[in-house]
RNA sequence: GGGAGUUUAGCUCAGCUGGGAGAGCAUCUGCCUUACAAGCAGAGGGUCACAGGUUCGAGCCCUGUAACUCCCACCA
């Protein structure tokens, strides 16, 4: 047995422990058909990323989940991984380029992917180097990555699929179109941004009349490519003008006005100009009245050759030129100032172009069905139950899911373009020639899939898909799936309906949802804010555990979380304590343990009782996702039952060696320590495994440990209720000594008095108690007040009055005061009792329990007010 | 416009199926008591946002109101 350090010190164990770990290989798991499989599939950190906060809690979260079943002799795997974040990563090589002064166009597309792969390889593995940190538990043997041969072969092998059963097709449609990045983006990855912006009223005069058309518009440079000014069709302004034309300003052209119910006739003139081009809503009035489509725009950005004299021009430039324009020509009549909110590319905040272009999607109406009907059906459980409103509300109005993009780094679209007949062929390998004409002039698509197309497929391309594998087996469909709520769109949602098409399984029984980790004041963590605070640093300082425990604590399911610097230090102050405990415990466990026949005395087997109650509690919460609640369970025992109350009532009989009941006290402090140790293991891995280890020698690891379960002989409830008794006389005199300003120091002697017999044998046996815990320096149990003065204190419990003979400093009137409050208080909880059991409402319909309970209240309220009196009228 | 969440002690938040309001931090008092001052003992502090309702009983369930937050959405 080694010798501890007097504080924890985190930095000296994490890394020793966790290279242990990963040399007796306790993290790789092994398919056994004997133990029921618990599996979870790691969200997979993009390459490009640096553990953060919110990285810290979803990974801590599926250790201690993945830690409990493998105690709890579940065969249990949790399969790591990266993503290859395609956007992402591909930005970052082109940055790196561009410190060498290359382009992509330089390197070309093999160049570039030499170089992104080399970057992948310098780069992406530190993420997961981070995570060993925190001490999560993944079977790293079973690494994958997205863009690894097995889920590239998933990847190609559901495109094919879906290509085939006509759910992926090649369209031409309106398109996010990021100018920044210059690649499609889906809607997913619009965010909606409030921007101060104008609302620009301009008129459009009507052929054939001197009447104008007034309209207004928040992008002025796209009416270039306006074909069209509709009208609500029932809208009596404009009945007349219905079927004739306006001539669009600057260029002079005729315009057909149509009308069309999507316009609203409430909102601003009720007439819209229509850029089928530019705007998803005008693309689709454009194919209702079948309207020319018009881009005036290039890929960057720029007004392009329909732009007349404006092409080159960026569109904030040209819009800029065209309002100065309609203002000298007299068609601007109004610029209204408004805040709308404007669709941005989440990566980069650059405002999306709508564009109409040639790209592949995924068809969803179907595809979406059976992810609603397994939640509908109860198959699939998202946890907090909220978030299952979000995941059904996004599959109703879900719409088809753009998939291409104008990458290099990712996963290659699959489909080759006879450079003869046209035809596309859709192949997992390369085809030789076409499959219609046998030409073998084919062109693969330039174009990869997004990143989130080969996340889809996670849970069951890391375990081996498509091939039949022996991982799948066991493992497929996995059991729990961890992340936050702001991913619900992007990944689970497709997550649920890919599984369900190629596997017709759900990819997972329960989604645990976590909120978001923010600053002290309630904001995101952000680059921009620089308010991040970096885990690593926190492990550095304080340690993994304590920044685990301070992450699960303390928050509801769900609910976003605020990071405080006191929190993180009351865990580390924990973790002292229990190392503190258990060096205690240790220190008195010096010599050979010797196997005598144990002795176990009221306290004892209170403290097994309860923590046998605390198994109970902590296996039911767990059950129920609810770890916060667990975690605060084991921390409060530990705290408040086993150090500030069993270790120091168990200290006479440590130090008294030749105490009967020694060897039952040792052997209660290791076993209790060890069953919360083993507890507390899935939330403080590092420290709960050096202590065991040190404690005891039975078992090799608590990581392999057996999880402590609720016994039937461990439930002593009469001792529960004999040392909660105890602990209410110490409290009571504590309360008084403090009250009286006693110092510690001073010792004073307790009468005890009570009638019953069986009390005066329970405080007969707990004398030692008093000594210890509340500073007596000698104690009397009595049945009466037989040679008690007039100068004691006295101290009602429910079972017995003490009385504390201060001699010198006893003030009459001061205790009179006292005992007259505590007679009031009593009083008036009688009042609320009796008020109570008097309704006949509650005593004909509140569960016997209850009733019991309040009965039991009342007859101690009055025990204690009848012990009250008595000692008032002793003062007269 | 739709949906969700929040409102509990000075601050940050718990409170799991309705049965006398809790924690951490902060404040105040007294203690370096031989595991721990990163500690121990004690104390103060709350109309559980507001208004109704259901119930024997509501922080918890229902309805409405207010404030704040988030998500979704094509009002040009």
């Amino acid at each position: 047995m080694r010798e501890l350090a007097k504080n924890f010190d985190p930095t000296t164990v994490e890394d020793r422990l966790y290279a242990m770990w990963m040399e007796k290989k306790y993290f790789h798991t092994k398919i056994d058909k004997t133990k029921k499989p618990y599996s979870i599939v790691m969200p997979p950190p993009n390459i490009t990323g640096q553990l953060h906060m919110g990285h810290a809690l979803d990974n801590t979260m599926q250790d201690i989940l993945i830690r409990w079943k493998r105690m709890a002799g579940y065969n249990a795997l949790w399969v790591p991984g990266i993503d290859h974040a395609s956007i992402s990563t591909e930005l970052k090589v082109v940055q790196k380029m561009a410190s060498e002064g290359l382009t992509k166009a330089d390197v070309g597309r093999e160049g570039f992917l030499e170089r992104a792969w080399a970057w992948k390889e310098e780069y992406g593995g530190i993420i997961l180097n981070q995570l060993r940190k925190l001490g999560c538990s993944c079977d790293w043997e079973r690494v994958r990555f997205t863009m690894d041969e097995g889920c590239s072969d998933a990847v190609l092998e559901v495109f094919c699929r879906l290509y085939e059963k006509g759910y992926i097709y090649r369209g031409e449609k309106i398109i996010n179109w990021c100018p920044e990045c210059q690649t499609t983006i889906s809607d997913a990855e619009v965010n909606h941004i409030d921007k101060e912006g104008a609302f620009y009223h301009i008129e459009y005069p009507i052929v054939g009349s001197d009447e104008r058309l007034r309209l207004a518009t928040t992008r002025p440079e796209t009416m270039l490519g306006d074909t069209a000014v509709a009208v609500h069709p029932e809208d009596e302004r404009y009945q007349h003008l219905i079927g004739k034309t306006c001539i669009l300003p600057l260029l002079n052209k005729e315009l057909p006005i149509v009308a069309d119910e999507y316009v609203d006739r409430e909102f601003g003139t009720g007439v819209v100009k229509i850029t089928p081009a530019h705007d998803p809503n005008d693309f689709e009035v454009g194919v209702r009245h079948n309207l020319p489509r018009i881009n005036v725009m290039n890929d960057d950005g720029t007004m392009n050759e329909n732009a007349g004299e404006y092409e080159g021009m960026d569109r904030m430039e040209a819009r800029k030129a065209i309002v100065e324009r309609l203002k000298e020509e007299g068609y601007l009549v109004e610029i209204e100032k408004i805040t709308h909110a404007v669709g941005c590319h989440e990566r980069c905040n650059v405002p999306i172009e709508p564009l109409i272009k040639l790209q592949w999607f995924v068809k969803m109406d179907e595809l979406a069905k059976p992810a609603m009907e397994v939640y509908e059906e109860g198959k699939l459980h998202i946890i907090p139950d909220r978030f299952g409103k979000t995941y059904m509300h996004w599959l109703e109005n879900i719409r088809d899911w753009c998939i291409s993009r104008q990458l290099w780094w990712g996963h290659r679209i699959p489909a080759y373009y006879c450079q003869d007949c046209g035809h596309i062929t859709v192949s997992k390998h390369t085809p030789e020639k076409c499959e219609k004409c046998g030409s073998t002039h084919l062109k693969q698509d330039e174009d990869t899939l997004d990143t989130w197309f080969s996340s889809a497929l996670w849970p069951f391309s890391t375990l081996g898909w498509p091939n039949d594998t022996e991982d799948l087996k066991q493992f497929y469909p996995t059991s729990t799936l961890v992340t936050g709520y702001d991913i619900i769109f992007f990944w689970v949602i497709r997550m649920v309906f890919s599984a369900m098409e190629n596997m017709h399984e759900i990819p997972f029984h329960d989604v645990l949802i976590h909120g978001l980790i923010r600053d002290d004041q309630g904001r995101k963590f952000s680059k921009s804010l620089g308010n991040g605070i970096d885990p690593l640093e926190v492990i550095a300082n304080y340690g993994a555990d304590p920044l685990r425990l301070m992450l699960i604590t303390g928050n509801a399911p769900g609910n976003d979380m605020r990071f405080y610097w006191e929190r993180l230090e009351n865990c580390r102050n924990f973790c002292n304590k229990i190392w503190n405990a258990s060096r205690f415990v240790m220190m008195n466990m010096e010599e050979k343990q010797e196997t005598k026949l144990l002795m176990l005395t009221s306290a004892d087997k209170w403290i097994l009782s309860k923590v046998n109650t605390l198994a109970k509690d902590v296996e039911e919460n767990l059950e129920h996702y609810e770890l916060g609640l667990s975690a605060q369970k084991i921390y409060d025992f530990l705290w408040d039952e086993f150090c500030d109350w069993y270790i120091e009532m168990v200290k006479p009989r440590l130090y008294n060696k030749e105490d009967q009941t020694r060897e039952a006290a040792l052997w209660t402090l290791k076993t209790v320590l060890i069953n919360a140790l083993k507890m507390l293991h899935p939330f403080m891995p590092f420290i709960t495994e050096e202590l065991f280890l040190h404690i005891q020698d039975e078992e090799e690891s608590i990581m392999i440990s057996q999880w402590p379960v609720y016994k039937e002989e461990w439930n002593y409830k009469e001792n529960e209720e004999e040392i909660d008794a105890i602990k209410e006389a110490v409290r009571s005199i504590r309360n008084i000594r403090a009250e009286m300003n006693v110092v510690p120091s001073k010792k004073v002697q307790v009468f005890v008095v009570s009638d019953k017999e069986e009390v005066r044998f329970l405080f007969e046996h707990s004398k030692v108690f008093f000594k210890t815990l509340a500073h007596a320096s000698e104690v009397t149990v009595q049945a009466d007040k037989t040679g008690i003065g007039e100068d004691a204190v006295s101290v009602v419990v429910s079972n017995a009055t003490m009385y504390m003979p201060f001699a010198e400093l006893v003030d009459v009137e001061k205790e009179r005061e006292r005992l007259n409050k505590e007679k009031e208080k009593m009083r008036k909880e009688i009042e609320r009792v009796e008020k109570k059991l008097a309704n006949e409402g509650f005593v004909a319909k509140a569960p016997q329990k209850v009733i019991d309970e309040e009965k039991a209240k009342e007859e101690k309220y009055r025990a204690i007010l009848t012990q009250v009196e008595e000692r008032l009228a002793q003062l007269k």
